[in-house]
DNA sequence: TACTCGACTTGGACTCGATCCAAGTGCTGG
DNA sequence: CCAGCACTTGGATCGAGTCCAAGTCGAGTA
């Protein structure tokens, strides 16, 4: 996914090392992290790196449509870096770990216009909530 | 809503006067408020109550499943008194109205279990986002 | 290559929502 | 009416996230 450092360049960012390294967090495993595990895979890479940066880094990445921010629950904030494909989450309630699914159909679709009340809807989120294996054999 | 203050005695509840405060809160009008919000409200009719207390109570109503908590973004959780029919929330994205929508369908079996990767799956949330009308106007 | 300047980074202080805890209060069953 | 213990209190604490002034350094220019 370097075409992400790629795309960045051309919006016209300064690369520098410290966003190079968040991107390659990111790009790194397609898992659900927190700003915080962004922060300490970071660290690993680049010792110096502050949290505020993870920080500016994870919310410009977020505003340049680049990654999903994932608010489910008062945890902390997770980081989709799958924007690029639409899917929704299952969330474990115990560890709150998230994985990304597809289920079939179109919840858009299910919302009639007498329930919209004049709303202009763009876009539905569906969370389902569960236990994960782990939480579960625990 | 006494029913609920029944419910709650039923379920061996000591009657205390801030339980009954928020309870009131609650059942008041079915807007979703914060916790800070149902502690404002509640301090109008009983100005001793703390925020721990309402904390406590809010925690307690919501694990009885009278009351469901609503996290649709990072800030203040929210409590939905309409623990009892089913529904889904449409939120604002400008300004944070949510307002409780009934869609056709149940996103639940839309999920197969080839998709549930182990999970125990018992609850699913939609949340449609879109633009108010006064936020559109505006 | 060297210079320059403003975008970027830093880290510590701060905010805000929420939780914890030890001490005090007051329901409720007997 | 009493006593025991569930409940409340408020202040301390926590954890995620934001802010800010000062320092740093990427990259366009010469």
């Amino acid at each position: 996914m370097s075409d992400l450092l790629e795309r960045l360049r051309g919006r016209g960012w300064r690369m520098t090392a410290q966003r190079r390294v968040v991107a390659e967090v990111l790009d790194g495993d397609h898992v659900h992290l927190t700003a915080d595990e962004v922060h300490t895979r970071a660290v690993a890479k680049l010792p110096e790196i502050s949290r505020a940066t993870v920080y500016n880094t994870l919310g410009e990445l977020v505003s340049l449509g680049e990654v999903l921010e994932v608010a489910t629950d008062k945890r902390a904030k997770r980081y989709d870096p799958n924007a690029h494909r639409p899917h929704h989450h299952l969330v474990c309630a115990r560890c709150g770990a998230i994985r990304d699914v597809h289920p079939s159909g179109n919840p858009l679709a299910d919302l009639p216009d007498s329930e919209r009340f004049g709303f202009t809807v763009s876009d539905v989120e569906v969370t389902y909530r569960g236990v994960c294996p782990d939480c579960a054999a625990a």
